[in-house]
DNA sequence: GTCTATATATCGATAGAC
DNA sequence: GTCTATCGATATATAGAC
């Protein structure tokens, strides 16, 4: 994926900053390379010189976001407790990274959106194929505490699939209503994330 | 926005039915005018002669999109019932007609993130505003009525604002989701439609 | 009305100077 | 390593034949 395995991420990481908030912005199609070079103060020829390619850089901002997440998520479902509070800390924990990496889940949610096509190299393809792989492992263990918290009661007895499926797109409908704010304190955040899984776990319906 | 305005729907009608199945499937960018052309079979000429523009396309898509919703959700949001009640059929309804429509939703959607640039025209910067005020009034609309469900107690004392943001986006969500199956009957997605919705306004955890 | 050229612009990618 | 210059491919939009 990367031209320079051994490159230095002193000056990749700004580019794939620069590339993710571009692509989150305007969009994969409409960012141009010429954007993302000049977004950090510099031309085409140093963007060419680190990545192979435009689609190559896409990969590797999917691949931070996803590998970001699954390291945060996964071992909160390993915890103790019932399938609701396991649930909601990994809930949680999805938003708040989510919101801590906006651009690169808004990568993320792209990626998982695009087509295979020709055009792509055998490698672009392969990467492409594991990192969906990745993301389809990510949802299944959601699903999976899903149907743990409806055999111990904590959850109610509905559709885990389709409970699943809601839940995890409904977080990441999180990405299109939040936006940066500056010196968003992390505990802002951590509150803002428990109020939205606090809405979508237990619903606006009053008991 | 049409080039003709006295023009027979009889044929814009398909044109604009294979390009938001176009733009939904691939994404406006990545969908060429000879995509669409060639999916009603004909060449560009046809499609140039009926549409300005392939972002006239765009917008037209949208337009139809979000007053088709508008036009199914706001009776509902005016009668008789708690918040509760009005909400509940208001989103039904909102996710009924995305999943009738889930081509045209998904480019309301690509519509609201698209941004204003140099290269519009003076009427299509007009259109693509007035198309987003529509949506934001629509977006209030959902709004109004989770205040008033606070206020009569069938809603939960949350914050109105953010409850408003998770549900409607919540709902949206299930463009991503949801693909159309064929021979769908509408009463299979009116009992889809019911279920998501129940997920979303009841919540997963038991009580 | 619909088609077949074709003009024009944009942008990804490469070559080569420094 | 980074820049400038340029090639080549693609796609919007138009002109003109039928």
């Amino acid at each position: 994926m990367s031209k320079n395995g051994d490159d230095d991420p002193a000056i990749r990481g700004p580019i794939l900053d620069a590339a993710a908030r571009a692509f989150a912005s305007r969009g994969f199609d409409k960012t141009t390379i010429d954007d993302i070079a000049k977004a950090v103060g510099a031309t085409k020829g140093l963007v060419y010189y680190h990545f192979r390619s435009k689609f190559d850089i896409f990969l590797a901002a999917y691949d931070r976001g996803m590998h970001n997440a699954k390291e945060t998520v996964e071992p909160l479902a390993e915890l103790h407790g019932t399938g609701l509070e396991r649930l909601q800390r990994m809930a949680v924990g999805h938003v708040v990274n989510l919101m801590e990496l906006v651009d690169y889940h808004n990568v993320v949610h792209q990626g998982v959106r695009y087509q295979f096509s020709e055009s792509m190299t055998i490698y672009q393809r392969d990467a492409l194929a594991d990192l969906n792989q990745l993301r389809s492992d990510y949802e299944l263990l959601f699903r999976r505490v899903v149907e743990e918290g409806i055999r111990d009661h904590s959850l109610r007895d509905i559709d885990a699939s389709l409970a699943a499926r809601v839940l995890l797109s409904s977080l990441n409908a999180a990405d299109n209503w939040y936006r940066e704010q500056e010196n968003q304190s992390p505990e802002a955040i951590q509150s803002l994330a428990e109020d939205v899984v606090d809405v979508i776990l237990r619903g606006v319906v009053s008991r």
